[in-house]
DNA sequence: CGCAGGTCCTGCACGC
DNA sequence: TGCGTGCAGGACCTGC
């Protein structure tokens, strides 16, 4: 479910509720949210427990929580359903709770709660190793193959399109693809090639350096709206850090409405409908006089 | 039955 | 032939 702004999001009220807590207890209540720990439970729990934490990280769609002096990290990822919230313990258990970890700063104690529906997400622990590109960062072993991000200060466009360009790919696959550029997931991808006019379906050799440029900006600005449109729901007593009924309004342009008439034709006065096409097993939308289907599509 | 916003493994094709 | 790489497709899950 959540692409990178909805994990910022979680970031943002981790960092603000449970920077400098330290973790006394751990509970796991679903091996299954460990699977990526791939030592265990016991494992997962005997070096959590115990630990200061520091404040969160996050890179793409994975979050991470340095504990240890930096030397290791309890690496978060939300999958498609995962919520992390921090409450208060006496708040009754929600449905998937999947992990309880209760930490304390001073007097007060808290519960940081994984909670998953469909397991796709989990935690685990992993050790923080300098970034390649900037020894001065730190990011867990398992991260080190994710591409920066768009709301990356050190983002490359350049080196993207220079990939691009080498690539024997559609332009989509290659936005949702993690490796290459981080945190776009099927709905941003969607909205970014929509504010860019460009097809999914573009082959990824033939696009010039303006069009990878327009799409990365796009993405960039439509993930930095749905931010500041989130950036307020954790500001709660009990911090429901991606509540069940907070995924907020992000301004979706295509995403979700085929069938609907497309804002931008509408201003010129010609009236399109949004279309969606099964692509790569997922829903794409998009409009067809905006995004014309390249004359050599590639699936 | 179809649908859901993610990730990663497998197997294939290709070049060396 | 074997190996590495890049890419497409499916598996992994549950619930509406």
């Amino acid at each position: 479910m959540p692409e990178l702004p909805e994990v910022e999001v979680v970031r943002r009220g981790i960092h603000r509720w449970a920077t400098y807590a330290t973790v006394t207890q751990v509970e796991v209540l679903d091996q299954r949210s460990l699977r990526r720990h791939e030592v265990g439970e016991a494992d997962f729990i005997a070096r959590l427990t115990g630990q200061l934490l520091d404040e969160p990280q996050r890179r793409g769609k994975y979050l991470w929580i340095p504990y240890g002096e930096g030397s290791h990290a309890l690496v978060v990822h939300l999958g498609m359903s995962g919520q992390v919230l921090v409450t208060d313990p006496s708040l009754p258990d929600p449905k998937h709770l999947k992990i309880r970890i209760t930490i304390t700063s001073g007097d007060r104690i808290q519960e940081l709660r994984f909670v998953d529906q469909r397991i796709f997400g989990g935690l685990y622990l992993d050790a923080l190793v300098p970034a390649v590109d900037r020894p001065e960062e730190l990011l867990p072993a398992t991260v080190t193959h994710i591409g920066r991000d768009p709301l990356d200060d050190h983002f490359d466009t350049e080196a993207v399109f220079r990939k691009l360009r080498k690539r024997r790919s559609n332009l989509k696959r290659a936005l949702l693809d993690q490796s290459l550029s981080s945190g776009i997931g099927n709905i941003y991808a969607d909205e970014a090639l929509f504010r860019a006019r460009l097809h999914y379906s573009r082959p990824t050799e033939t696009l010039t350096r303006n069009e990878v440029s327009r799409v990365y900006s796009a993405a960039e600005q439509v993930m930095r709206l749905a931010l500041s449109q989130g950036g307020t729901s954790f500001d709660a007593l009990y911090v429901n850090v991606n509540g069940e009924s907070g995924y907020f309004d992000r301004s979706l342009y295509v995403y979700g409405r085929h069938g609907q008439l497309c804002y931008r034709c509408e201003e010129r006065g010609q009236e399109t409908l949004i279309e969606r096409r099964k692509f790569m097993n997922r829903s794409s939308y998009f409009c067809p006089v905006c995004q014309p289907v390249p004359r050599r599509a590639r699936k």
